[in-house]
DNA sequence: GTCAAGTGGAGGAGATTACTCCGAAATACC
DNA sequence: GGTATTTCGGAGTAATCTCCTCCACTTGAC
């Protein structure tokens, strides 16, 4: 009986659901949803209208990150023949999408039997596992690495620095270090590829990291 | 003037400035003060005798952290003669000091012309530099990272991951990620040495992460 | 044993937060 | 273009949380 929402409307939810995720990512799951509003550029009601309480708002940001995630591993893999190269791009990927630093912090306030979610997760998990165990067996990606290595890695390196760093300096020093991280620090690694990004001093990082806003929590 | 505190009341300045560092990691700078004195075991009142504002706390928290890590760098090198092994060793210390994450979610919520605090962080990131300088020398750590770099990462591992995951586990993993941000993820890297800590699927991660207390922020 | 130093926790002022209500505005459909 | 209806925004309220002070009691030092 559902009728299909207003355009504005699905806009809105779009920008609400950006908006949330950017929010927790920043200020942790405790937000507040006034906060989440002003972010989306949209009343307060609004936001109420279409998700009726906080958990429904978690449920659906954490539905959007692990979708997101699975469509970016199953192109990375269908992009990139060599199973390191994909991972490797996933990785690049999920920092944009900016997915990882979410699902984790948001999950474990959700009810364990919502099956919806429980699938998407479980799905997740099975990809990454696959693009692992292949890269594994390519004998290109280290054999004592587990699928639970690379998911804590890759939100080690999504979640934002803490301090007031700008959140494209940010992001730009993410994916550097996640080059580092997958090439290795050490010069044994021979096949080192150069570093993306700014390359920084501690007084260059300071100084850019008065611009940006301080996240609260 | 001021007269040597009482034993007592040193000992409870100990523990509230411990209790503000976990704290602070946990909950973000935003952290409640009855919450610090509650993990201090201390009355709030004693809290704010020794440390009369929100401010005054987190400058101390930091100095001892900035002190602590000084400390660590200059142990590290002194019973490591091979540098990169030094910054190995640097590295896990930190990560069991728990003094990486406090210091930049503090640091610029402290006014910029506190001398003792400039004078303290600059001789930290000196002493990094050095570090990182002779090891790049040595030619063990690759010429392309910077200070900012293996501070940023430093401070990435030693961040609590989000999600309700034990106080315990939370370290072991940081440690084991600490080995295999330095080993290299890519079996390109000859010398890799076998992980410590444990060895976790995606699923044991959430069903060992149900027994933690959940991190508020 | 004396006394200054230290302690804990109740409590009030102020700030935040979640959530609702309703007049105004925008959209879809004809 | 006209109109019925969905959607919007923000003021308003009650409940909660946070900071911080005050003061009667306890404890360590000499």
């Amino acid at each position: 009986m559902t009728r299909p929402l207003r355009a504005d409307a699905l806009e809105n939810r779009r920008r609400i659901l950006a908006a949330a995720r950017e929010a927790f990512i920043d200020l942790g799951p405790g937000a507040s949803l006034d906060e989440v509003a002003r972010r989306a550029g949209t009343g307060i009601a609004t936001l109420y209208r279409r998700f009726p309480d906080r958990q429904e708002l978690m449920r659906a940001v954490v539905m959007d990150a692990l979708e997101t995630a699975a469509a970016e591993m199953r192109s990375a893999v269908e992009e990139e023949p060599e199973p390191f190269a994909a991972l490797r791009r996933y990785v690049h990927r999920a920092i944009d999408a900016r997915v990882a630093a979410v699902i984790p912090a948001l999950l474990d306030a959700i009810p364990e039997d919502d099956a919806e979610l429980t699938a998407a997760s479980g799905e997740g998990g099975r990809l990454l596992e696959q693009l692992i165990t292949t890269a594994q067996e390519a004998g290109t990606l280290r054999p004592d690495a587990t699928v639970a290595d690379v998911g804590a890695l890759v939100v080690r390196l999504s979640r934002p620095l803490p301090g007031a760093v700008p959140r494209d300096l940010d992001i730009a020093l993410a994916h550097r270090h996640a080059d580092l991280l997958l090439d290795g620090l050490s010069t044994a690694a021979e096949l080192t590829t150069p570093l993306g990004g700014p390359a920084l001093t501690f007084p260059q990082l300071r100084t850019a990291a008065g611009g940006g806003q301080r996240p609260r929590s």
